[in-house]
DNA sequence: TTGAAAGCGCTAACAC
DNA sequence: GTGTTAGCGCTTTCAA
């Protein structure tokens, strides 16, 4: 590659121990002189330290991976912004892993990143399977972000927004409006703070029933949205739905509008995530927004601020907001 | 972190050159008492093998690196997830960096992606500013994707889909279906082969004059949609409008829709990319379809044959299709 | 004010 | 079959 102290040392006529240390500035007590010549040629030749050198003698890598199931969803491409933008910022670089969704991936992710001496991973827990047992291994520190998850460890942040309060508010959002037949399209997953229970307790807080006949659940995808929509529709028609996300609100307003309901008069639809698409959807949804930026920059941040100052990692509460618009 | 080589060599007194051969099946000429103690130890404390310090050794990292303008992006997480998926394959872990399109970000990015010794670049250059010298300075293989530029290097190979003639494809097409007045509405760039370029000869070869009035550059994004519409619409209302890409699309869908104006039958909209959401927006758009996951897998699988097998890099062109949808 | 030496974890000639 | 040695590029005692 380019050019390496050694080559700084022999031009400059000094050893490299005194080149390591100009260039780090670790120490004063070197003359002007020499400080200058060895600046002078580092400048010329666009000396550039081999990170994995320094990586390998220090321990850390300055990288912090970041595991998730498919950064072409709108609402982690834009985590994932929010952890760049501030990893850069602390001088980590950011490697990331897709997981669909599959434990075994995740699996094969962290031994991936494991291998490649992350100092931190910023982690989305997948749905399935309760296998997280792979993180406890090493004293790698992790934070959860997304999906709230308790995981009997020391060294595990997270960051998350309380998001069965959120689908709490949506339903009752609903029922005020007037819904009494309301759906809920969502992913099924196994965590003990489903968002599900936000729904139930809605409904029940009003003395409503839950017909199972309007509950349908899948991944946090539009396919969910469409299929579940359809499978209901079977049935009978909502006049409200909840949607675990805004890419299954989207299918929901898509095969509604195809069969010429009208939202919101007719059924409404509540979303969740506030994606950036959402507000041009036909009718911009109406949906619960999480900050999904800030949720990746402060994972980064308490990442950092764990590997660089030492502080304890800690779980961070976000909050969500209800974005009004025209489908509910 | 977790256990070395050393700690292996020193359980199983052996050396750790033997160790070493084991892990990697090299040497064939190992009893097969040694390499059943050696790999059993190594599974039952977990080894992990240090990446950093095979890096280090073997002067490759294994990683590859994506600058790109912005991840959030869906045409560019697209790409992303296509270069991520193909790089695993191959054994490759991805840093990425986003860049906003500013030229001065693009320089740390390499710079950044330089000191940490990625075996290769996958690179969106940026609209602005033509400075890809920074590029030519080391052997590190760069290949181009998305916007097709001119480098006078040797290792550079590119992946890309011919946007000029997509562009006079679409305003073709606005053409035979009668529209007469055409806007265009895209990024300012200073590219040689701008799509600009095919919306131009499109007109020429009807025999139609551009009324620079009914042209807006700005920048890939909603915004400028929406500006650029809400600008030609105060000088007239065109009966077609051609969009540099989706997003742009739903800018102009967007204000469109809101005033009230019916398209297709009133003005025709046609976009380019067909990012996931096109399909849900209102009308669905027609476009032109962009292979965003097969230009990020052809670009890593190129680095990774570069790297891997010495294959010189070369330029893959893709094609495109005009997706029908309802908004022409 | 400067440098020699050791070592981070691993690999690859080249012995033995 | 197995081990010795040197070295990738860098940092850090410790000595001069």
């Amino acid at each position: 590659m380019g050019i390496t102290m050694k080559d700084i040392a022999r031009e400059a006529g000094v050893s490299i121990t005194t080149v390591s240390k100009i260039i780090n500035n670790k120490d004063m007590n070197i003359s002007e002189q020499t400080r200058q010549r060895v600046l002078e040629i580092a400048k010329r030749e666009n000396y550039t330290p081999n990170a994995m050198a320094k990586s390998l003698r220090a321990k850390t890598s300055n990288f912090i991976g970041v595991i998730l199931p498919d950064i072409t969803n709108p609402f982690f491409s834009t985590i994932v912004r929010g952890v760049e933008d501030t990893a850069k910022r602390y001088g980590f670089g950011v490697v990331f892993c897709n997981t669909d969704n599959n434990p075994q991936r995740e699996a094969e992710c962290f031994g991936f990143l494991n291998s490649r001496m992350v100092d931190g991973v910023i982690f989305t827990r997948s749905l399935l399977a309760g296998n997280g047992d792979n993180v406890l291994e090493n004293d790698l520190p992790i934070v959860i972000i997304d999906r709230d998850t308790e995981i009997p460890n020391a060294t595990v942040g997270k960051v998350f927004v309380d998001t069965v309060s959120a689908v709490h508010e949506a339903t009752g959002l609903l029922i005020q409006e007037g819904c009494r037949k309301i759906a809920y399209i969502s992913a099924l997953h196994h965590l003990e703070r489903d968002r599900y229970g936000g729904f139930l307790t809605a409904l029940h807080d009003h003395g409503m029933e839950c017909d199972s006949q309007l509950v349908f659940r899948g991944e946090y995808n539009v396919e969910t949205g469409m299929q579940g929509i359809e499978t209901i529709l079977k049935y009978a028609l909502p006049d409200g739905v909840v949607c675990g996300n805004d890419l299954i609100a989207t299918g929901v307003l898509s095969v509604l509008n195809a069969k010429g309901y009208r939202i919101p008069q007719e059924v409404r639809v509540i979303g969740m995530d506030d994606i950036y698409m959402s507000q041009f959807l036909s009718p911009p949804l109406t949906t619960i927004r999480q900050p999904a930026y800030e949720i990746g920059a402060s994972a980064a941040k308490m990442i950092a601020d764990y590997i660089m100052l030492g502080k304890p990692l800690y779980a961070k509460q976000l909050s969500y907001e209800i974005i009004h618009r025209e489908s509910v």
